[in-house]
DNA sequence: AAATATTAAGTGACCAGTCATCTTGTTTTT
DNA sequence: AAAAACAAGATGACTGGTCACTTAATATTT
């Protein structure tokens, strides 16, 4: 599955009806990280798509399976948007974690109303349905693998400030990026992201000067 | 209002309207805070307070004026829970932070099911009614605030390893910690917990020895 | 024309909020 | 102090509307 997900042939060989079921997710997906799971109905769904609503159960099951399907979805995308980034070695591991926060505030930056879809749907379904939770659970697991990895190799490199274990720290690191996403949501401005940045680097190594 | 907060006579010159009021209050925070806003209906509400269902709109003009008044509520006795700890000089500031957090887990102590009702309001509604928004700013502002206090208070007293401003490291942490308290609703285990509580001290200064 | 995909029009359940009516307690009148 | 008048609170049935989901008729493909 990662594997090929670098690979962005596959689009021209999508079907009509796979580009159509891609469209309604996306679409879908930009109003339920918005107003909700229990906030967005099936017809809004269809309306932002332009999709009559008899054809969502075509393309799935339940709304339930539509937000598993959107969760999976946006999270394989933004990881094929960072593989690139959190493997570039040219770039020094620190910048490349700064740059992997920052490039990941997405539509919270245009107009601060943005959070993140993941924190939305875990704070809201995970008492209600257990199939969300544990692919919130699962999503939340990859990207935090995806900050060890460069926190390892941080440590490697140029050492971090703090001796404890790296999957720790990354545990620690990505609650504390989703808080703020989560709090910039309240509070639509730029402070949380602020601190949280201005934190950042405290866990690097000084440098020698 | 903060000023009378510590006094609980209050309780006893309490109408019966008023204790009645209080339950709805209680009973229907408890549902909203697992089941969402979107996800409680008022049915639910006057359920959980076995109170008849008319009986709603003579106590709350609104189900979003209801909510509203539940987070004044629940932030307003958590502030209170919380006073005498956090102003308790004979326990170190560092210390003191930490049982602020661990006390507050709330509810995720004993099912793992807690989450932060703050957050959850958060998440689910700040898009949808801005009158929520700006009370879930203001709560969240107010412990932020708190955390600020111990602190500035830690740092002249025993120094904090970080030389960054309070209200930085006030802002980050706390958001840090509301993150924390969303994971462990997806996750349903101690772990984000654990990373918190172990990162946390490598915010102060390390021992002399 | 058979098979399959698409879709508009439902369907019953449930929603937040209202309302006419009933109960209870207090005040005023006698 | 008894009776009558009034007020405030309590209550479940009800309302218009929306929900997730179904289905039967239509369109498209083979």
């Amino acid at each position: 599955m990662l594997a090929k997900a670098d690979d962005w042939s596959y689009i021209y060989t999508m079907s009509k009806r796979e580009l159509k079921r891609d469209h309604l997710l996306d679409a879908g997906l930009k109003v339920m990280a918005t107003r909700g799971y229990n906030g967005t109905s099936i017809q809004d769904i269809v309306n932002a798509a332009n999709v009559p609503k008899g054809s969502f159960y075509t393309y799935f099951k339940s709304k339930e399976d539509f937000a598993i399907e959107a969760l999976e979805k946006v999270t394989e995308e933004r990881m094929i948007q960072n593989r690139h980034l959190l493997s570039d070695r040219s770039i020094c591991p620190q910048e490349r974690l700064t740059r992997f926060f920052v490039d990941n505030i997405g539509g919270c930056e245009e107009n601060l109303n943005g959070g993140c879809f993941l924190g939305n749907m875990c704070q809201e379904m995970s008492e209600s349905s257990e199939a969300i939770r544990i692919k919130v659970r699962q999503m939340l697991r990859n990207s935090t693998q995806s900050i060890e990895d460069v926190l390892e190799e941080a440590r490697l490199k140029d050492g971090l400030k703090s001796q404890l274990p790296s999957p720790i720290l990354a545990e620690f690191l990505f609650n504390a990026w989703e808080g703020t996403l989560m709090r910039m949501k309240a509070s639509k401005c730029r402070e949380p992201l602020n601190a949280f940045l201005t934190v950042l680097p405290e866990l690097f190594a000084k440098p020698q000067a």
